[in-house]
DNA sequence: CTATAGTATCGAAGCTTGTCGATTGGTGCA
DNA sequence: TGCACCAATCGACAAGCTTCGATACTATAG
């Protein structure tokens, strides 16, 4: 019993997603950015968020994601877990089932490190 | 009759990278969504677009990169690689060199695919 | 308390990726 | 022509990722 908590000192919470065009990009900030990034580098998880995105900040189920996504239920979870860890998810625990909305940051965020504005052309 | 001949190519040239929040996603589309993301999704590279992007333009030779990057030539290489591959960088042969810039298109398709704000919120 | 149903985790197989040293391929200069 | 130099490719290794079946956890229903 006694769970040692499992502290998660990801970089992603010291260095938190600098644009790809800052003027200094220190090496944390370029890896915070690489996960995120990283987070949507799969075709699985980017029709998920696409799913969310779609359903207008209604929260989703992992049971009725299996169906659309055609993967079972503990690859569903393993990808939820990826995009929550990535801080794109949040997760919210209803009675048995676990529902998923798009953080609200997640939008800014993309745009944000996604900017390539400030330098060329 | 005549069958509509399926074109081996990449499936890159043939969906590209439909925005997160698009209505209908299709697979091809999620497909090259996630390449696009997964090209930037290591911090090497997050730090050659950062690197592209900061000298406004001015093309960079690899053998301007190992140093700041800390990484061996051969390795350089095969980032800028999957960094053209994913049409965000051009290469230039200019005598011994080979000069990289930013892909002009690469603001564009990275504002467009990263864009959520149409649902969600 | 027991049974059921939705999720999370575990363990493993197969594939992809990042990195390097060594080698090969081109380009320009003496 | 031969040499010097920059870049791409090859071969190899370690690490990570995706996926699954099997199992453990957890909260409701009876």
């Amino acid at each position: 019993m006694s769970a040692v908590v499992e502290q998660d000192l990801h970089v992603l919470s010291v260095a938190c997603c600098a644009p790809l065009a800052a003027p200094d990009l220190s090496d944390d900030e370029a890896l915070a950015t690489a996960e995120l990034f990283r987070a949507l580098g799969d075709p699985a998880r980017v029709r998920i968020v696409n799913l969310l995105a779609t359903r207008g900040g209604e929260p989703v189920c992992i049971c009725n994601l299996t169906e659309p996504l055609r993967l079972t239920q503990p690859t569903v979870s393993h990808h939820m877990k990826k995009l929550v860890e990535a801080g794109l998810v949040e997760r919210e625990q209803r009675g048995r089932w676990a529902f998923f909305t798009l953080e609200h940051d997640a939008v800014e965020r993309l745009a944000t490190v996604a900017d390539l504005k400030g330098a060329c052309c």
